[in-house]
RNA sequence: GGUCCCGUAGUUCAAUGGAUAGAAUAGAAGUUUCCUAAACUUUAGAUCCAAGUUCGAUUCUUGGCGGGACCA
């Protein structure tokens, strides 16, 4: 049990049998005390107050000492600050942590709970490459997942490739008309970026039709829609949903290249997933819902034929289900698929990893499956995460300031080689351990950068930060990490670890005091699907093992238990390190 | 026009309704005969505005102002 349940069980027994009257947890709070109070946990009094009609000093002391009469063993002493009640916890419990619960505390994982959760994310479309949304999305995804099976839930990671529609065919028409046969292997361009190329290339040849029909007196909508290349597109849809061989073996051969692409971009930022669905296949699923849906009268067609729901009571407007001739819309499909993932894996949580720009679409998901009386609607949780901007403002393909995923990546290894190269410190170290040193170190200061502000938020994605190794980085909880992998090479830790009632010093306490916070971490991390709150605790632990042993040494400790005591804190600090970074994705080094 | 999200140091981010609003970075000043200076120490600097609820509001409510997303 953690030591705030710990605190609140005891206030509460405490407060029952001085007041003869039931209380619960949820009636007081409990903090950490700050900094300059004395103490180590503090009761918030106020609320307790009200309810007794007592005064805070009196219900303080009383509280107080009856808490320290039956627990001494827990709470040595308090004091009382306006209506705060400080405890102090008894060194005894701290170190007692060292000797019985530590593999418990620094792996935090949970026991299995049953509970079965399919985590969506990624999702890309094969008309380009990906870009620095895409990693926020992978980063956070994956980190989640971690983060979940920490917490004991099975957890199946899926993907949805966007396959077909429109936009593929673009590629294609472009690739026709331009490409001479060209193709990844003759130019040497990566998949994915050689079929974005022919996106681009689409884009401006339309552009150029549209002017040009426009300088001869054709209005721009007309213009818009009459642009002989997109005819062709429009055209082409048609044959590939017709299953026209020649069309189909395009689209099959530029998909192929656009999924060797993605497979090494994957592979490079650690992105995997257990099933992986293509809308080729999924986008006629839902069709018999809309029939169901008509038949319940939850959907109404409308006299053009078109079917619609009517979501005004729930504040949103009317929303198309199925157009008049017949064929599906985005909704419809994404029904069918959450449909299938509930039959096939009997999921109890459906997370989806898509951008705030979706917030609508995902609630209108939500409220149609609801209104069907289907029974995954409750399960269906759209985790929401804010756009990447630029310092300069939003990305904007037509401007071109997209980062590109790839890009990114080779410059934060290329910065992590050249900033380890300056620094000296690895020259003993073969080939292929600098080359595994600059990738955990490149690929950590990016997921720690993208992972560190809370994923509901939009971020400021600044270039200049980005690739910094200092202050609340990747890098820097890494490097704490070497350092005391470093100690630990030098002296083992000892095996068993008996407490001479030696006081402990503030910084020692510290450092116990937060290893067992790191379970209560990551229960906080999955309760609100946020890396961020990791990343943060992560780097206070390394922060204050660095003030801890630049001040005490731990190899020249001043007593042989000193010594023992603080190889203990440094074991245990180094792999709630390793653990905690694991959930976010990121590697660290024994020695950097 | 409608719905939703966001406004905190120069900048990028924190803060289940709780004590003197925390970090990082940039700025200023220091620390290396001693476990890796990618580190440590000190210093200065902020809640968009106005009401309301509360013992107590960055947090909750309402109204402004500013920024963003989505739906027609």
């Amino acid at each position: 049990m953690s030591i705030v349940k710990s605190i609140q069980q005891s206030v509460t027994e405490s407060l029952s049998a001085l007041f003869g009257q039931p209380f619960a947890a949820t009636d007081f709070q409990v903090n950490k005390t700050l900094e300059d109070f004395e103490g180590d946990y503090t009761v918030v009094l106020f609320s307790l107050v009200k309810k007794l009609k007592q005064s805070p000093d009196v219900l303080g002391k009383q509280l107080g000492d009856h808490l320290v009469a039956n627990h001494s063993q827990v709470f040595t002493k308090y004091n009382i600050i306006k209506g705060f009640l400080n405890l102090t916890i008894a060194d005894a419990y701290w170190t007692n942590l060292l000797q019985h619960n530590y593999r418990d505390i620094c792996y935090g994982k949970k026991a299995m709970n049953g509970q079965k959760v399919m985590m969506e994310y990624s999702s890309p479309n094969t008309n380009k490459p990906l870009h620095l949304g895409h990693l926020r999305n992978n980063f956070l995804g994956w980190s989640v997942a971690e983060i979940l099976k920490a917490n004991g839930y099975e957890v199946i990671k899926s993907c949805i490739v966007n396959d077909r529609g429109i936009h593929i065919c673009k590629s294609m028409i472009a690739w026709q008309l331009f490409a001479n046969g060209a193709t990844p292997q003759s130019t040497g361009i990566k998949g994915d970026h050689f079929v974005g190329e022919y996106y681009v290339r689409f884009n401006d040849e339309y552009k150029v039709q549209v002017e040009k029909l426009i300088n001869e007196g054709v209005d721009k909508a007309i213009a818009e829609k009459e642009a002989p290349i997109m005819k062709a597109t429009q055209q082409m849809l048609l044959d590939w949903e017709a299953g026209k061989p020649k069309v189909i073996d395009l689209w099959k051969t530029m998909n192929g290249w656009v999924y060797e692409g993605f497979d090494v971009t994957y592979k490079r930022i650690g992105s995997d997933f257990d099933i992986i669905y293509y809308e080729s296949n999924t986008y006629l699923l839902g069709k018999e819902t809309v029939q169901q849906g008509l038949e319940k009268n939850v959907f109404f067609k409308k006299e053009d034929g078109s079917v619609w729901i009517d979501l005004t009571a729930d504040g949103l407007d009317e929303k198309l289900v199925q157009r008049k001739d017949g064929t599906s819309v985005y909704i419809t499909q994404d029904i069918g698929l959450a449909q299938q993932k509930y039959d096939v894996y009997k999921i109890d949580q459906s997370i989806y990893v898509i951008g705030n720009e979706q917030n609508y679409h995902m609630k209108v998901l939500q409220l149609i499956c609801k209104h069907l009386g289907l029974p995954y609607a409750d399960r269906i949780f759209h985790l929401s995460y804010g756009m990447v901007e630029l310092t300069t403002g939003k990305m904007k393909s037509r401007e071109g300031t997209v980062v590109d995923a790839d890009d990114m990546v080779d410059e934060m290894l290329s910065t992590s080689q050249q900033h380890t190269e300056e620094l000296g410190k690895v020259k003993d170290f073969e080939a292929t351990e600098l080359a595994t040193l600059y990738n955990t170190i490149g690929m950590g200061a990016l997921k720690f950068y993208l992972l560190r502000v809370d994923p509901k938020k939009t971020m400021v994605f600044n270039p200049q930060e980005s690739i910094d190794f200092h202050g609340f980085t990747g890098p820097f909880v890494q490097y704490t990490h070497a350092r005391i992998k470093s100690i630990l090479r030098k002296e083992p830790v000892p095996a068993s670890w008996q407490a001479t009632g030696e006081a402990l010093l503030p910084l020692e306490k510290e450092m116990l005091v937060l290893a067992e916070q790191y379970p209560v971490a990551i229960e906080q991390a999955a309760g609100e699907h946020n890396p961020a709150v990791i990343a943060s605790y992560v780097f206070n632990l390394a922060k204050t093992f660095n003030s801890f042993y630049s001040v005490h040494s731990v190899t020249h400790a001043e007593t042989p238990e000193k010594k023992q005591l603080r190889l203990c804190i440094a074991s245990i600090t180094a792999t709630i390190i390793h653990s905690g970074m694991q959930l976010l994705g990121i590697q660290v080094p024994e020695r950097m």
